[in-house]
DNA sequence: TTGAAAGCGCTAACAG
DNA sequence: CTGTTAGCGCTTTCAA
């Protein structure tokens, strides 16, 4: 009965209230399920749509209402089981209260980034959750802001952006883990990070993102509380392909000034970090002590288990997906923002430096004090 | 000049079209790119458009035309680095050709699939990727092909469905592996999945995933053409949470009928495995060898390396949005279809079973035989 | 080339 | 409650 075969057409609303024999107003508002409609009809129409397999185009509903009930999210690379995490946090949240995702990656570069949202905005998406590839090009999303379209910020700040940013503050943590390595003896601890830049780092240098500039800075405090200063040339950027790590580690790693410990800004580049480390036959945390931002499952199984630098990142990618639904729908900002806090946990892949251990001699090889 | 402040309004061709002094329809013309314009009148038009900072509406571009320039993506978890990576092909080839993605997340649910694929196809998504939940429940999948909508099956196949499908071919290198663990005097392999099934798995039983099936199939037909019958009791279904496949490895591993190989079915399984197996204090490939699906980076990376079946994840991404555009353009397909071939990278987690060593006493524990 | 006018499929006013 | 009549912003006839 209900097979069209080859019909092409689509079923609209005007077919079924024609089936079931009312206006196309009456049938529009049983199928919406908006204003007032009896029982007796809304009951025909129904019987007609389902009969006719009648389906709602979504396009043209979106077009009246002004709603699409899509949010756009736009990251770096989905690839990275950090922003995988954050992603399935935003959709899990998002299904749960009815919208849906379009995502968009932009591969960390700011203009794939202003293309994708000026794509979403003209798809007409109710809101945006942008994890800006940079802190300081945010002229797009500032113009965002000015449209009036509900947009959250993850994983990074925005300098001067007046925006509710859901990004886990890892100065603090940085702070604290740099002092756990001091406390440890290193003196040459150095830092990996993907961030593009023009230049070599160097002292002052303004980050273009907000989270690597935390790290550093957290970092740099943390020698100056000691009494110290952080060496020069061993916060590196630049760290793209696995290839180009493993240049970078190995540099790192030769040479009379070479690092005692590595800190590395993601899980991608722990991979690489790791891996370099292997090949040079350097032991960890024997030869160099190790340390990588985000907790994933495979950092427990290596040997050592990795030290790592634990973010709530699942439930960051929900925070931001709630506070964007809440702007959404007009609601207000709840009082107390939740915190998105990093924690440093231990496992064995910090020791005690080489050189230290004559001053210093520790009981085992593996540095767990406080 | 351009500033309108607190406008509210969004610009329309009509508002460009009065400041360029000319028709709607031609300034709709010249900023849709289409039909006859004067050159004299693009430029008024686009200047215009410039200066007023006119964005189309694309939903109601897409509600004329029928294009939405959308392809929709459903796939059973997005956290697992097997599809991240495969999205990853898919957005990559969408976003060159032009295309946006929705995705949306089922875990692996077939109510939850269902469900996606009715929204996307309300919204009009020119065409579907799906990795379907299950080989066997497909009437979904079925009425889109009815519908004519362009779809391409991801990762599974579902049997008896006349769709482009581009899953990696699992039979063949399941067998490879097992004859290969056989080789070693392997008698007791184990095989851990998550999919989900009504019962404990059983001798011929029908399995709902079109891989699965091929890798049990792989297995028990290696263990035949070598003479034997696999034991029961080895291949675990249901593996869902972390905790559950930990407790599967450890009743595997346990008794005196215990398994010496594991094989995961896939990276989220192995990770629990391998944990499992590390908590009862056993070694690898010492005490019980390890194989597994997917070849991810951290797999380098553990004492030992872990053997694994390298699956071409990426290329099965981007192939299958090729496919779906190509679909989409009327195109017609190519005469030869790429193949998808897994492939067996040994490494060091598959040794010499105990019980084997007694009999066939191997130079180095280790087995790297071909 | 151009412009007027008629839709796309739906929601939203506005009378009954 | 119900139906009629306008739109939403764009594309697409169809004449001019």
């Amino acid at each position: 009965m209900s097979s069209n075969g080859s019909r092409r057409r689509d079923i609209t609303v005007a077919d079924v209230a024609k089936a079931a024999q009312v206006s196309k107003a009456q049938a529009a508002r049983a199928l919406g399920n908006y204003g007032a409609v009896s029982q007796d009809v809304r009951e025909r129409v129904l019987a007609a749509a389902e009969e006719l397999d009648y389906r709602p185009n979504e396009l043209a509903r979106s077009m009246n209402t002004g709603k699409s009930h899509t949010i756009g999210v736009v990251v770096g690379d989905i690839e990275n089981p950090h922003f995988g995490l954050a992603t399935r946090g935003i959709t899990d949240v998002a299904k749960k209260s009815g919208f849906h995702v379009i995502l968009i990656n932009t591969d960390e570069e700011t203009a794939a980034e202003v293309e994708a949202v000026r794509v979403l905005l003209d798809k007409r998406v109710d809101g945006l959750i942008v994890a800006p590839a940079s802190s300081v090009e945010i002229r797009h999303l500032q113009q965002v802001r000015e449209s009036g379209r509900p947009l959250v910020l993850l994983d990074r700040k925005a300098g001067g952006l007046d925006v509710e940013t859901f990004a886990v503050d890892t100065g603090d943590i940085s702070y604290e883990s740099t002092r756990y390595l001091l406390e440890a003896g290193h003196r040459r601890i150095a830092f990996v990070s993907t961030l593009k830049a023009a230049q070599p780092y160097n002292d002052g240098m303004e980050l273009a993102s907000s989270q690597i500039s935390e790290r550093v800075d957290g970092m740099l405090k943390a020698f100056e509380d000691h009494g110290l200063r952080h060496p020069a040339g061993l916060v590196r950027l630049n760290a793209g392909d696995a290839e180009s790590i493993r240049k970078i580690t190995r540099e790192l790693l030769q040479g009379p000034d070479a690092a005692t410990a590595i800190i590395a800004s993601d899980g991608l580049i722990a991979l690489s970090v790791v891996e370099g480390i292997q090949e040079l036959g350097l032991s960890i945390p024997g030869d160099v002590s190790f340390l990588m931002y985000d907790d994933f499952a495979w950092t427990r199984l290596t040997t050592p288990p990795l030290t790592v630098i634990a973010q709530p990142v699942y439930e960051m990618g929900m925070a931001a997906a709630n506070a964007l639904i809440r702007q959404i729908e007009g609601r207000k900002a709840p009082t107390a923002a939740e915190t998105l806090k990093a924690r440093l946990v231990r496992r064995g892949s910090v020791g005690v430096p080489r050189a230290a251990e004559t001053y210093n001699p520790p009981s085992s090889h593996q540095f767990t004090a406080s």
